[in-house]
RNA sequence: CGCGGGAUAGAGCAGCUCGGUAGCUCGUCGGGCUCAUAACCCGAAGGUCGUCGGUUCAAAUCCGGCUCCCGCAACCA
């Protein structure tokens, strides 16, 4: 044997402001598939994850609760591995961004870069909010206030360390549209448009107004702000510029890094930028990933709940809720997830298709032969196209694995389950064990079931590691049957192999009954529902005013005299009301819910004293109420009272 | 005219590079089988391939106009 391969794959390490949910759970589930595989493969493998855990946010969420930002962040991560171990999850390393050696290591890069020049000192211009200790750009201010509090924010300067990102450009444009490190590459070309072809901006790469972060040691005013931190997750955990590892040799460039497609720009553009930037080898792929969608909306953090993996993987088990979203989520694509859709897929897959199989072939083998095969054989038709499909289907595997597209992967590997439960039917076993005669004929027939049992069963244990040794115990495999070596070859099981009956790998689910018990297990969980509880929080959240700041907003009636769309902009329409003075023009996100023919001679609410923006290309002066929950947004109406009417 | 992706059977998708019988999964309906987890196998129905035009012997596929959807960017005052 030569000399073992090395295989690095990285989850992206996840930001613990709250509990883990079924998002986090794809990306880390198709990365452990693809290590367990590549382990079967015989690849010496790292497979890394892990938590990132500074920043502004945890340093608030932490204060709300009165603990520290390690205390806090400690507890989270705690459920964060009780779910890896729960969905058995194979991570080798599991980083965390408070660790000492990676906050050493970042230091080190940071320092270095500086060193290098690509790091300089400057100034952050911009917005700043004092109550909130918070900058923001010109396109981030509300109504020229602080989008988070909506009070005044001052022109202020703010030392701050940025990182060039111009020299790399070309570098990085070559990258993206000329080599395959970014899967799908259909992305490519907006990362291009949208970014590098604009030109490039440099980064703030540190921050005066928290300090839960890494100190930059040069300058202790300063912490690392979170790029040159987050990133460097990837090669301080192999002990670069540390000690505490030192497999930075071996496995440094990464092989696959994979990531949502939320956080697809950083590792796109920033990170391969700080790697040049530092004389390093670049990762050679990174596999981006779409969104777990719920009833077509954006999974959050209320939604996260509905389809807690814990709850789910309770009920039918971690294998199948891993097959499922491995087995629905494109390479590149968003999915969408319901309760139906994974119970069906589990049902038509799993306990109908590859369980059932396993079931009425071991009950066969039990009935007719007591559990153990003699060893005579006669072939017979269909044998070959049985044969051929399963000995071919590991390099198909293979082949989509290293693209990392596991849908295609898995739907390779049950192609073969169908094409064995239609060679049940060919060759109709129960029809053959009525002639004495022909036992050798049905042993044969039975035992390329069970060899292709094996083969199928052995390129899904890295999928789902729990269930598959159970059915490789069921057909009699032993450890040396079941691997990835023997997985394209025929006639690997013993001939007089003896089958174990077990019990069922995958049970039948009652569509309509599971349906109707998660539901109300989502609305009785906490007896808060989840929706009531974000919506608590968030009520609690807004700090009182007295009587006196609620004065200073001026509330009048105001009458729609007209209405048109705002050309270069989606979402505004242009309103023309009459205030009981004057007419003025206001703009209002709303063209996605009222046309504008609607709205003329309607009176709302109008706040009149909102210095005036530009929106667009439109001076707005003023704003109009309306209501807003998720995606329904109703203006309120007020027709009887005359423009110009105070509210209070 | 900011950049990009998309529109194909009831649902979800493939096919388009390189024109030539429109395919897969689920669902529906009919049949078969009885080894099996009411599972399995076969068959059928169901599509003017978003729309209008062009090129061609021939267009889902190539070209152009339009409509609608979705990302990114910019604005949800």
């Amino acid at each position: 044997m030569c000399k073992k391969e090395n295989f690095y794959i990285t989850t992206p390490i996840y930001y613990p402001s709250g509990n883990p949910h079924i998002g986090h759970c794809y990306t880390t589930v198709a990365c452990d598939s693809i290590a367990r595989y590549k382990r079967m493969q015989g690849y010496d493998v790292m497979f890394l994850t892990g938590t990132d855990e500074h920043g502004l946010k945890i340093e608030q969420k932490a204060a709300e609760k009165g603990i520290t930002p390690k205390q806090y962040v400690d507890e989270i991560v705690e459920i964060f591995k009780g779910l890896w171990d729960f969905m058995n999850i194979s991570y080798d390393r599991y980083i965390r961004t408070t660790d000492d050696y990676h906050i050493e290591t970042v230091q080190k890069i940071f320092k270095e870069l500086y060193d290098r020049g690509y790091i300089y000192k400057g100034e952050y211009k911009g917005k700043y909010c004092t109550p909130c200790e918070s900058f923001w750009t010109e396109s981030q201010l509300v109504d020229g206030k602080c989008p988070e509090c909506g009070r005044e924010v001052v022109e202020a300067k703010e030392e701050a360390y940025f990182f060039k990102m111009a020299p790399f450009a070309d570098r990085i444009e070559k990258l993206l549209t000329e080599t395959d490190y970014l899967q799908p590459k259909t992305r490519a070309v907006e990362l291009v448009n949208n970014f590098i072809k604009p030109g490039l901006e440099d980064l703030c790469v540190s921050r005066t107004t928290f300090k839960w972060g890494i100190p930059v040691t040069f300058d202790d005013k300063h912490v690392v702000y979170v790029w040159i931190d987050a990133l460097s997750n990837y090669i301080s955990a192999l002990g670069y510029q540390n000690e505490a590892y030192s497999d930075y040799e071996k496995f440094w460039p990464a092989d696959v890094h994979m990531v949502a497609k939320d956080i697809m720009r950083f590792h796109a553009i920033i990170w391969p930028a700080m790697l040049m930037a530092l004389d390093l080898p670049l990762p050679k792929h990174l596999a981006v990933h779409g969104w777990i969608t719920f009833n077509g909306q954006k999974m959050s953090k209320s939604l996260g709940n509905v389809v807690d993996p814990f709850i789910l993987g309770k009920r039918y088990g971690a294998d199948a809720i891993r097959y499922h979203i491995m087995r629905e989520m494109a390479l590149g694509a968003d999915s969408s997830f319901s309760n139906e859709i994974m119970i069906n897929r589990i049902n038509s897959d799993l306990a109908n298709g590859l369980g059932n199989l396993v079931s009425r072939t071991v009950a066969m083998v039990e009935k007719y032969f007591g559990g153990t095969l003699p060893t005579e054989r006669e072939s017979g038709e269909f044998d070959d196209e049985l044969i051929s499909a399963a000995t071919s289907l590991r390099g198909a595997v293979d082949g989509f694995i290293d693209q990392t597209q596991l849908n295609n992967a898995l739907a390779e590997i049950f192609k073969v389950v169908s094409r064995a439960n239609k060679y049940i039917d060919e060759t109709a076993p129960w029809v053959i064990a009525k002639d004495e005669s022909k036992k050798a004929r049905l042993a044969t027939v039975l035992y390329n079931l069970l060899d292709t049992i094996r083969i199928v069963a052995t390129l899904l244990s890295a999928f789902m590691p729990t269930t598959m040794p159970k059915a490789l115990e069921q057909i009699g495999a032993c450890e040396k049957c079941a691997t990835y070596d023997n997985a394209d070859k025929f006639g690997i099981l013993p001939p007089d192999v003896t089958v174990k009956k077990g019990e069922v790998l995958f049970p039948r689910i009652d569509v309509d009954k599971e349906i109707e018990e998660l539901n109300s297990i989502i609305k009785n969980s906490t007896g808060e529902d989840e929706e009531t509880k974000k919506l608590r929080e968030e009520i609690e959240g807004v700090a009182q005013i007295g009587i006196d700041d609620f004065c200073k907003v001026d509330l009048r009636v105001a009458e729609i005299k007209a209405c048109e769309p705002i050309k270069k902009a989606k979402k505004l329409l242009k309103l023309t009301v009459f205030d009981g003075v004057k007419e003025r023009t206001v703009a209002s996100g709303i063209a996605k819910y009222y046309k504008p023919e609607e709205l003329v001679g309607k009176k709302i609410i109008l706040v009149s004293n909102l210095a005036p923006a530009k929106l667009c290309g439109v001076e707005s002066c003023g704003m109009i109420l309306a209501a807003t929950c998720g995606e329904d947004v109703r203006v309120i109406f007020v027709d009887g009272m005359p423009a110009g009417a105070k509210i209070s």
